[in-house]
DNA sequence: GTAATACTTCGGCTAAGGTCGAACTATGAA
DNA sequence: TTCATAGTTCGACCTTAGCCGAAGTATTAC
């Protein structure tokens, strides 16, 4: 027995509904703070400080200071795929799903999974780059080709400026809703900031989604189409 | 808030350190019974059984009555995923780390990861099959190419006789310990069982570790090398 | 048949931990 | 300085659930 890592401490550290809550939210990929994590998590400050202070421990977040507020994100891109894992588990187990809310289709279409796009509409994307040669997957790994290199900078992404990092470029991430792989990476990441700058989309707060404008859904469409 | 599938349940289930060691010890793909698991936890059977219906609740595991056995086995290969990443996440985590065992660098060696080669071995032979074009993931999906096809034909894997299932041939998995893909899916699976055929190598009773014969390491080098 | 083994159920004990009110610290605003 | 806001710590309450002994059911062995 006791074979490999010990998983049930981070499991118990997920499985409290008001931490799953918290890492949900952060699952948008932006930095909260305590206050808004409590009330997303439907507990009082008092309570919230006390998860937060559980998960920072448990290597699960980040805190940062600013001022009197304090703001947490998620610790890394590991810790995103494994509560993408979750869900992905979680929806397919059946009784375990959650009553769809209103906001449930529009999850489904295009939402922020960490810090890139996911849903309908991020694989879409992803398909489309791959079916392009855009995108190589020697083996394991996920690379741009030299024709994704062009397409991306005609896109408007300057290589150059993407921060020096031991993050990958590319990287596939699996998604729960559509249980297929989206773009994740520095690239995944630099494309949903374009497609926002572009006004093609922008995020609805305090959710996930991903709300596009009618001739920001025509031009993805016409881009990868 | 609230957005997507509840987490917090299924990761509540993995949470207990007795039921996080029962599933740790249905990653071997064995089917075990009540009475094995309940020694691989450390509990007395009546808190096992317990346990056991808890996570067959859960939609983790699966029941399969034999006499007066009751076995167990994990509900899937997502299952399998999830618990992957977490320990994953757990090794990555620091202070979260097992003190390594005597089996530690065995498993990191050789093991068994639901029903298929991982660790070191399990990488190596998924890095050697991409390298020679063996293996295609044409961006999502991985697929054997015809060259693949003939090379595990010579290899003594019919893939005729492989049961007509809605599991993919094959299937990426992300290796905790080597942090890297290796071979999953049928083709995963029927490759591990073809290996142990060949008395390249065993399974050790009782844990995940698969220890090869030195005449099975040097085929396997001569092979994967 | 009787005995033994495998598992389940019940009941009670206990410990862990989630919750919030209240008091406390720290930063920023007026 | 004085007040307000953000967050932490403390203490008490209380629910939850893990644990095992003991009794109950089911299946196999003799």
């Amino acid at each position: 027995m006791k074979d490999g890592p010990d998983i049930s401490r981070v499991a118990f550290l997920i499985g409290d509904p008001a931490r799953a809550n918290i890492l949900t939210a952060l699952m948008s990929g932006r930095a909260l703070t305590a206050s808004e994590l409590a009330n997303e998590a439907g507990v009082t400050l008092q309570t919230a400080s006390s998860h937060l202070s559980k998960l920072e421990m448990g290597g699960l977040i980040c805190p940062r200071r600013e001022g009197r507020h304090k703001y947490f994100r998620l610790a890394g891109a590991e810790v995103a795929t494994v509560l993408e894992a979750l869900m992905g588990l979680a929806a397919g187990t059946g009784q375990l799903r959650h009553r769809p809310g209103p906001k449930d289709p529009e999850l489904r279409r295009a939402r922020v999974c960490y810090n890139h796009l996911a849903g309908d509409m991020g694989t879409q994307m992803f398909d489309s780059m791959c079916d392009r040669g855009f995108l190589k997957s020697s083996g394991d790994d996920l690379s741009l080709t030299d024709a994704g290199g062009a397409f991306i900078k005609g896109f408007g992404i300057d290589l150059g400026a993407l921060p020096e990092s031991r993050a990958p470029l590319c990287r596939a991430c699996l998604d729960w809703s559509e249980r297929r792989s989206h773009l994740a990476g520095q690239v995944g990441r630099a494309m949903l900031l374009r497609i926002e700058d572009l006004k093609w989309a922008s995020r609805v707060d305090g959710t996930r989604v991903v709300r596009f404008t009618p001739a920001g859904l025509h031009a993805f469409g016409q881009t990868f189409g």
